[in-house]
RNA sequence: CGGGGUGUAGCGCAGAUGGUAGCGCGCUUGGUUCGGGACCAAGAGGCCGUGGGUUCAAAUCCCGCCACUCCGACCA
């Protein structure tokens, strides 16, 4: 490819509206071009990478036995409706009508589509297990795309499908996917990816890893324990504290406390540390603006996604009306109306005493609340976020540290949520119906893409792994006014097509400083810099993007030594 | 969903108090340059987001839309 045709400018400024440089890099290297809000098109540069990511994902799916398969990104919306999902889900799901006025959908992703695809021919045991796959466009129409190519509302995506007769079996292939991923991830440069526990939300099922790329851009944040090997995202991580419950139980008293509202202001009124208060987080259901209002230990946050597993249900904020019969700044768990409110109390608080919380009457709380003695028994749930510096779940030491993470891939074990709801079934070998197991496994193609150049970029561009690289060998022929510079580059270019080597020539009539600034920008892991300087001492001068190799090569023998370093980096990426 | 911001040339921006649009980068042509985004000269390129209103006159003032964007909430 000559640089001079290629489509896409690259320029200097960093467009004002991009926040983190993968998406700055991107956008000025002539990678992509919005089109709307979340949806760009890729120039030939960014094709080539998410092409080649492609491949290395195809050949660790064909690996591993996958199948691939193509699913539509067009569905009815009668086939959503199988599985219960064209209802509950919210508005990311793009919902339209054909001109036969027949409800559709865009895919977002295709666990109905695939039991579709198989439940007729699935119908007996032998043909398990098996696994398909795909690689294509997805559509979600979320509320706020943002950071690039981080999350868009348009997207190729892998997403692979797998169908069992057993738990054991679907964990025993849950394992070798894991493996696989670990695989693509450190193939495509980043094999400093890390596996976290996570919720599995709206796929239902139980057990889920996400795989995430540690970096402060990240928009997950994930608890990881320094002690152990401990890692979960923060919607997953189970909180645990400790209650000393120190000192002598005190009788509950209520105290006029006017014009205090927060939790804060009641502990400095009455000096005691955060520990001891009872906070009340009021919520509403979506569905009915019934109020759900949790007690949670007055130093902790409630973790809304454990919240909403508990329930069954989507809630949001309460908002605190005069006739609703809460009082905003004084609501306590003594003496609340349990019929009228859904009550909950968090684990935190289960072997406290000496707590102050709001009496459910203006200007006044209470002191020396002991719920068991209070309270009677109660369910305690466990619905607290995990904290810096709290305890982790595992190995019980104060060791958790919050970090933040792109997640650039997810596996899932399903159970029988589609195959149930959407009537697959098969014949054991005893001759009773059965319906399969299910995993599922999705790689974003575009966020990894841009993960890499996140994690692998300088203040010029993206320094691509050689696997991924738009091309592998950049030729910056500096003066194409000089005849015998002009000549040999050309050559040289020649000879590297037809030496199979990806190569991208340069030969413009412009100033070596803004060659190499697009050279930067395009992050061709090895670049050949030709001159008539270098050519009059029979040189050429190979460097590597990383800045790792700088060395002056005799001009014939530029070939062997670039296909050395290109076969070196390509092992490196395994 | 809540709260901000911005829409003027391909990109980045300036255009108090209304008078018919400008700068930098990029692009075209010619010349001088040539190892980290050169310089000179001459050019091309604009329905000032959109609809309405006020006015002799609107990029500018008023009202309504739309789009983009940032922060937060939500998010297989």
């Amino acid at each position: 490819m000559k640089i001079d045709k290629l489509a896409g400018d690259r320029f200097k400024e960093r467009p004002s509206d991009c926040v983190i440089d993968s998406h700055a890099l991107m956008i000025r290297g002539g990678y992509i071009k919005g089109v709307a809000n979340g949806i760009y098109s890729s120039y030939m540069p960014m094709r080539r990478i998410t092409r080649k990511i492609e491949n290395i994902i195809r050949e660790e799916m064909d690996a591993i036995d996958g199948q691939e398969v193509q699913f539509p990104v067009v569905m009815p919306g009668s086939l959503w409706e199988e599985s219960g999902r064209f209802t509950s889900i919210g508005s990311e799901l793009c919902r339209f009508k054909d001109r036969n006025g027949i409800p559709m959908v865009l895919g977002m992703t295709h666990e109905e589509a695939a039991v579709q695809l198989v439940r007729e021919s699935a119908n007996t045991y032998t043909k398990y297990p098996f696994m398909i796959y795909q690689i294509q466009t997805k559509f979600r129409d979320e509320g706020r795309p943002r950071a690039g190519l981080i999350r868009v509302r348009e997207f190729t995506m892998k997403d692979a499908y797998s169908f069992h007769t057993s738990q054991e079996d679907l964990e025993r292939y849950y394992k070798i996917c894991y493996d696989a991923y670990n695989r693509i991830f450190a193939r495509c440069g980043i094999p400093e990816v890390v596996t976290v526990k996570s919720d599995s939300g709206m796929m239902g099922g139980s057990i889920s890893h996400e795989y995430m790329l540690l970096t402060p851009i990240g928009e997950d944040s994930i608890a990881i324990c320094g002690e152990c090997d401990y890692r979960a995202n923060m919607e997953a991580a189970e909180c645990i504290t400790e209650n000393k419950c120190e000192g002598e139980d005190k009788p509950l008293e209520l105290v006029y406390t006017p014009g205090i509202h927060t939790i804060e202001d009641i502990c400095n009124f009455l000096h005691t540390p955060l520990e001891e208060s009872c906070k009340a987080v009021v919520y509403q259901k979506n569905m009915t603006d019934e109020y759900v209002i949790v007690f949670i230990r007055g130093d902790l946050d409630v973790n809304e996604t454990k919240l909403t597993n508990y329930l069954g249900e989507e809630v949001h904020p309460g908002e605190i009306t005069e006739d609703c019969g809460l009082y905003a700044g004084f609501i306590g768990p003594y003496g609340i109306d349990k019929d009228k409110f859904t009550v909950i109390i968090d684990k935190s608080l289960e072997g406290t005493h000496n707590l102050s919380c709001g009496a459910n009457k203006p200007e006044y709380h209470y002191t020396g609340l002991k719920i068991s003695r209070d309270l009677g028994d109660v369910e305690y749930v466990e619905l607290a976020k995990i904290t810096d510096g709290g305890i982790c779940p595992n190995c019980g030491k104060h060791s958790i540290s919050i970090s933040r993470g792109i997640e650039v891939g997810n596996i899932f074990q399903l159970g029988t949520k589609y195959t149930k709801s959407m009537g697959m079934q098969y014949l054991d070998a005893d001759g009773n119906l059965q319906y399969p197991i299910m995993g599922c496994y999705g790689i974003g193609v575009g966020r990894l893409a841009a993960s890499v150049c996140e994690v692998h970029h300088d203040d010029y561009g993206p320094i691509w792994p050689m696997s991924i690289a738009p091309w592998q060998v950049h030729i910056c022929c500096l003066r194409s006014d000089d005849e015998e510079c002009k000549g040999f580059s050309d050559k040289l270019y020649e000879d590297m097509l037809g030496d199979n080597i990806e190569v991208l020539y340069d030969d413009r009539n412009i100033r070596p400083g803004a060659m190499f600034s697009d050279a930067d920008l395009i992050g061709v892991p090895v670049r050949v810099i030709v001159s008539p300087r270098n050519l009059a001492e029979n040189l050429c001068e190979v460097v590597t993007r990383d800045k790792e190799i700088n060395e002056k090569v005799p001009k014939d023998e530029v070939i062997p030594f670039v296909r050395k370093l290109i076969a070196e980096r390509l092992a490196a990426c395994k």
